[in-house]
RNA sequence: UGACCCAUGGUGUAAUGGUAGCACUCCGGUUUUUGGUAUCGUCAGUCAAGGUUCGAGUCCUUGUGGGUCAACCA
């Protein structure tokens, strides 16, 4: 019953603050509004959960709109990966809707600002532009062409649209200020002549609209009541308003700009351009690489959508610069997972252990709990013999008390299973050992209820069955890079920080249950971490992905 | 030598002029057939200096620090 009311974020404040000075909430609409032109990584994870989470909120629809206005960098299979990640995450939008959808509208709002004088065609090299653009400390000058007659104007941006031009040769501006403080102010260029096939559009279209143009235009035809976007566009917002101002009809809805800080996470890269790098230069092996924190790489890492949910919801917004300790992601899943991982047993870097007072060829199929957080998870049958694995590192010949594991002459307990105790170890020609032989306490069978079983000993250990285990390739995943925040070292690339270990392959056992197991299926492997099934898994071929691992306590002790 | 934005524990955020709170991380205790989980606890913060006010993290001024802005990208 704790009524505590959770406060707004400075965006929700804007909205309770336009609600309360006369904006229906009816009239709220929002959008989002990503380029196809790659895949969608954690930090759209933020901006995706803001929107829709301001739609759910306020019972407010939520479009989902590309802004597909360069046909040089966006294709089809990116709008595909796009929408597949935006469901995955659990999301449902109003309308899909392409900023393409608005060419010709967009087309003939030009035309007509052209006729009020507010642009025109400019023939100059690009480079005579920049030069003429001025500094963010000096004004710019105005170009020669700037005082065309609407006519010419008109003629010449007819010739544009009909193909009549090279590319680069001709540019649409607007007519607003060379010697506005704010650059973005300064005549910008609405269209350029761009002779490529565009994804939907084919090649209908010859010139296209830059985004300041087409942005705001788009989400006053969408009558999107709050554009929600990140922080360096904030000097977009004048131009954004001025567009809007050209084509503004009182009677209907004013969208506005409003921006938020991105969502930066630590030990990783978060731009578009670098992640392709990533990809292109096959550091990784593509965009849902494991290692890569986009949204399909973390899906494939072995991430839930209600993880990354809750953890764009935990971190929050806001107008600062941030770098999110990544720790607080892997906090997220793990306590989802917690609750909804079946346990099972796999072996890592195995070790033989032989109980010599078992009976040869004897097998037992012992009851396990499946999971130990949820009752109605149920049971499951694990499989028992004279020559089971275990983890190398729970073993040692000799070792002080701290050790709760396995130690010469020392009693463990085989999770689900008896209680062991060392007795000697077999060693090869280097001294490594072989085989560790221990005889077990024949009473104290888990679960039996017996006094024996109920004896409580210090430590508790997963094993296989060697007979009946099921060989797996697991990989295990460390950070992409060794920095923290890898692209704001001055004077470094970034790429000078990658992790040489960020992934391991090892060849494990794994208990009998798992050859049932389906791509994607999440697990905890018990005292390892939880582990999901890789998309590489074949009939013959297991392959199992570390999502993260446990908290490591012992580890920690151990320096 | 400009304009704009930002500044709260290690990290991410809250406090809307009135007790600086939450989560993660770190560290420690208890419980535990996962050295997991759960649970309890410890350490730790308002960039600085002035001003307004009964009262300032919050408002004002000036500094300091960080960021953004000059693609025919978005």
């Amino acid at each position: 019953m704790n009524e505590e009311k959770k406060s707004l974020n400075f965006i929700e404040q804007i909205i309770e603050d336009d609600l309360a000075n006369g904006l229906t909430q009816d009239k709220l609409r929002f959008r989002f509004p990503p380029e196809p032109n790659g895949y969608l990584h954690i930090g759209h994870a933020a901006s995706i959960c803001l929107n829709f989470g301001l739609g759910l909120r306020y019972n407010a629809p939520v479009n989902l709109r590309f802004d597909d206005t360069n046909p040089a960098k966006e294709e089809q299979e990116y709008v595909d990966s796009i929408k597949h990640d935006v469901q995955w995450l659990g999301f449902t939008w109003d309308k899909e809707l392409y900023s393409s959808d608005y060419f010709q509208q967009l087309y003939d709002w030009a035309v007509e600002i052209i006729k009020n004088g507010k642009a025109y065609v400019d023939d100059q090299s690009s480079e005579e532009m920049a030069l003429q653009k001025g500094t963010p400390t000096e004004p710019g000058t105005d170009s020669k062409n700037r005082n065309r007659s609407i006519e010419e104007n008109l003629a010449l941006f007819l010739k544009m649209k009909n193909g009549d031009f090279e590319e680069g040769s001709h540019v649409l501006r607007a007519k607003i200020d060379m010697k506005h403080v704010n650059m973005h102010m300064r005549d910008p260029i609405m269209y350029r002549i761009l002779k490529r096939h565009h994804h939907r559009t084919g090649n209908d279209w010859c010139i296209y609209p830059m985004y300041d143009w087409t942005h705001g235009e788009s989400d006053y035809l969408e009558q999107i009541s709050h554009s929600i976007c990140t922080l360096e566009f904030k000097s977009h917002r004048d131009l954004y308003d001025w567009y809007v101002d050209q084509v503004y009809d009182p009677a209907k809805l004013r969208p506005k700009q409003r921006e938020f800080a991105r969502r930066n996470l630590s030990y990783t890269v978060m731009s578009k351009r670098k992640l392709l790098q990533l990809v292109e230069e096959g550091i990784v092996t593509g965009w849902d690489d494991p290692r890569m924190p986009t949204i399909s790489g973390l899906r494939r890492r072995g991430y839930t959508p209600e993880s990354i949910r809750t953890f764009s919801e935990t971190a929050g917004i806001s107008k600062r610069d941030n770098v999110t300790d990544v720790a607080l992601l892997e906090y997220c899943i793990k306590d989802d997972l917690n609750k909804t991982a079946p346990r099972v047993m796999a072996v890592l870097d195995p070790v033989k252990v032989v109980i010599t007072n078992y009976p040869e060829g004897k097998e037992e199929w012992l009851t396990a709990e499946n999971n130990q957080e949820d009752e109605s998870a149920g049971f499951r049958e694990v499989p028992f013999s004279r020559e089971i694995y275990i983890e190398k590192e729970d073993f040692r010949e000799e070792a002080n008390k701290k050790f709760f594991r396995l130690k010469l002459g020392n009693e463990v307990r085989l999770k689900n299973a008896y209680i062991i105790k060392a007795e000697s170890v077999v060693k090869d020609e280097n001294g490594e050992i072989t085989e560790i032989h221990c005889t077990y306490d024949t009473e104290s069978l888990s679960g039996s209820g017996t006094e024996a079983s109920q004896r409580k000993v210090k430590g508790t250990l997963h094993w296989v069955s060697i007979k009946h285990a099921v060989k797996a390739e697991v990989r295990v995943y460390d950070r992409l890079f060794t920095e923290e925040a890898p692209d704001s070292q001055k004077d470094k690339d970034f790429k000078d920080f990658l992790n040489p270990d960020s992934l391991t392959v090892l060849e494990a056992f794994v208990e009998p249950s798992l050859k049932e197991a389906n791509v994607l299926d999440r697990f905890q492997f018990q005292r390892l971490g939880y582990f999901c099934v890789d998309k590489d898994t074949t009939e013959f071929h297991l392959v199992f992905n570390r999502t993260v691992p446990l908290r490591d306590s012992w580890a920690k002790m151990e320096e």
